[in-house]
DNA sequence: GCGTGATCTTGACATCGTCAAGATAGATCG
DNA sequence: CGATCTATCTTGACGATGTCAAGATCACGC
């Protein structure tokens, strides 16, 4: 470790924040990130982080930011694993959103949140959200291949992996595993019969 | 009006302050419901509300409950409205969730909070969650004729219409009907499929 | 070496949830 | 009718939180 004597300036102070944010948000859940508490954890004054985020909910915005940039990577690899056939790209995509959501599932619920996700057009949003939302995108549109619809197609698939998430956190399931393969089998139709014919326009 | 002479015994208070709760969800959002401000709404003092809901979380999950008894009600109506057809009768309660989660954001983020949800067998759930539950896996039943997995299907279909409005609430989507059905339309396949015969029209 | 700005501390204030003790009113029973 | 009993409401207090303002400390450029 690093020497650990106590210095007025922190040096990393902000990451070091953004660190506790995670811990706290893993272990007690969101509800309870406080500033104060996050100011504890890094063994700074209470008021130290408000040189960092202009407040509670700046810092929970940044940290989304942060955490979306992890999820996007963890979509990349995944795709990369499963090789090049694209309904197991997919697939594998969608795994590792709903892993990604049932393994934290504090973290879970704020990544959508409209107050604290990054906007459209920002740059946290360009490093994270985008990266994430074209991961599926691309997914899909390798799966249907390129049907013009495959913007609203990544939309039902997003809403049908999240939704799993969420219904299986408070249903509390533990064999989540198998029965998100099975759904996500079972939207396979979904996703491939649009590719030779065109059902409605 | 009733006569509104301040009385020290308010007489209807534990409604009073769901009905703040309420208030204040739809325009403030969740996270603006406040004890003491639930009080202040109800005109009474700060500690009153601790006489009908032991704590915040308290009245929340009482809130909640409430709430979902209103949800399974609204998809009652719709499937009835929506005639004998099978597939439509599942549109329409999936419209009539998704109606709910598009018209009041603030409500929608609670109604599945593990720590507010009424848990299974408690007497809120089977007056609420329970019969929301049922309209949707009844709904999934008649489309497919009762392929044994009904409960999974009904699981994607909730899954894909609660993904849809926590999806669009950030997107900022306005004309949400449109790509509400349309989404919806696109499952038909996944419901209609097992049973054999003539997947569209 | 010396300021200057960034970083951190200290102290204060309003608000919140929650508890304890007292006040009031509506119901019950003589 | 009157006394009592209990649920309901008020008042006051405490610790915790977010946020601000003012001061202390440090890092860095001149």
């Amino acid at each position: 470790m690093a020497g650990k004597a106590k210095r007025y300036h922190h040096g990393e102070l902000r990451q070091a924040l953004l660190n506790a944010v995670d811990e706290m948000v893993r272990t007690k859940g969101a509800d309870a990130v406080t500033l104060r508490e996050c100011a504890r954890l890094a063994g700074v004054s209470h008021a130290a982080p408000l040189h960092h985020f202009r407040d509670h909910h700046a810092l929970l915005s940044a940290y989304v930011a942060q955490q979306w940039i992890a999820v996007a990577e963890r979509m990349r690899v995944r795709r990369i694993a499963a090789g090049s056939d694209p309904f197991a790209a997919l697939t594998a995509v969608g795994m590792a959103y709903i892993e990604n959501g049932m393994r934290t599932p504090g973290l879970f619920g704020l990544l959508l949140r409209p107050d604290l996700c990054p906007p459209p057009g920002s740059e946290a949003f360009e490093q994270g959200a985008k990266p994430a939302h074209d991961e599926l995108v691309n997914a899909v549109a390798r799966c249907t291949g390129g049907t013009g619809a495959d913007e609203a197609l990544a939309e039902l698939a997003w809403s049908a992996v999240h939704g799993f998430v969420e219904l299986q956190l408070l249903l509390g399931t533990v064999q989540w595993e198998e029965k998100a393969v099975a759904m996500l089998d079972r939207l396979r139709p979904v996703f491939t019969s649009c590719n030779g014919q065109d059902p409605h326009r």
